[in-house]
DNA sequence: GCTAGACCTTGTAGCGACTACAGGGTCAAG
DNA sequence: CTTGACCCTGTAGTCGCTACAAGGTCTAGC
């Protein structure tokens, strides 16, 4: 099958195709003496489970592990357990921040008339005018290990070159 | 002051001043003779309301967009509101989603013990076989101009040159 | 006056995960 | 053999910064 059919098949564009191989997400396929890239039934598969994975928000390097793990059968799946665990904190902590950030807004929506002018509006003045904590102090996470991983974020990651 | 004050002054970084005045969200400042950025205090209020608006998650062009207004001090404040509005209602949008993806991923997380193998992980199984909708299909939005909002944001917007 | 060192300058590239071209080549049907 | 749908590579754009490198400026102390 082409790339089109491949796209069709999982519900990902050609391009982002092309990206994943790009970046030793897939493996490259066989090609026709034209070039044209010729895929089988395990890309479909491959490309398929990179889909869902993505669709659940989890990010390239987390999959990239997912499918290293996936292929060594015997190995306890605790790692497997992680990753997704870790990801749903993830997810608690965005989703906090962002909730908070409603609410500051909402107070800020609600604290203007709506039919003033520009010179009385209250949501002008608070973003003008000194600190009053728009958004609240940030508490930290609860979490054992929770501070550790999002520092490890932070280290330097071996980068991979282009056209290797 | 110098770029550095004023970042003292207003908690934003120096890259990231003069990464604002690169994309005209800050007027270009005064130099020294020798090339240096002389900053006055109403560069520290118009930076303040930048980061406060950013603080709440606002576009660099929301903002863009609340500056241009707000120093129309007649003009009445409808559109202050509709924005700080619109933004409210993306958020709650974005929540959404994030809070539906947890779910699916708790879901996931649950059908694993965790103590097994690879090949009998129910994680990665879920993530391999075929459709069942990790995540449920996403109902459309009740407000009005939702859709017409979403859809003018593909628009192609007027990009702007660097080095005018 | 001279030097050390803190600060500043420009320009460029990187992040994540794509997406959108341009300018050409290939393939199958009619 | 022509048409037109598909494919190829390579590059640049998205967003909002952030991190350099290589050099210039300013100020305080001697
Ligand atoms: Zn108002
Ligand atoms: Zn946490
Ligand atoms: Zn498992
Ligand atoms: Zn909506």
């Amino acid at each position: 099958m082409t790339i089109g059919a491949l796209g069709q098949a999982t519900g990902v564009g050609a391009e982002t195709i092309r990206y994943y191989e790009r970046i030793e997400l897939l493996p490259q396929p066989a090609r026709t003496s034209g070039g044209y890239r010729v895929y089988r039934p395990e890309h479909v598969r491959r490309l398929n489970f990179i889909r869902r994975s993505r669709e659940l928000g989890l990010s390239i390097d987390a999959v990239r592990e997912l499918l290293s793990l996936a292929s060594d059968r015997l190995r306890p799946c605790a790692r497997v357990d992680r990753l997704v665990r870790d990801h749903i904190h993830d997810l608690d902590h965005k989703i906090e921040g962002l909730q908070k950030l409603r609410s500051a807004l909402q107070r800020l929506a609600d604290s203007c008339r709506g039919g003033g002018r520009v010179s009385e509006c209250r949501i002008l003045e608070a973003l003008q005018e000194a600190e009053e904590a728009l958004a609240g102090p940030d508490v930290e996470c609860a979490e054992e290990d929770c501070a550790g991983r999002r520092a490890s974020d932070k280290q330097p990651k071996p980068r991979r070159e282009r056209r290797a």
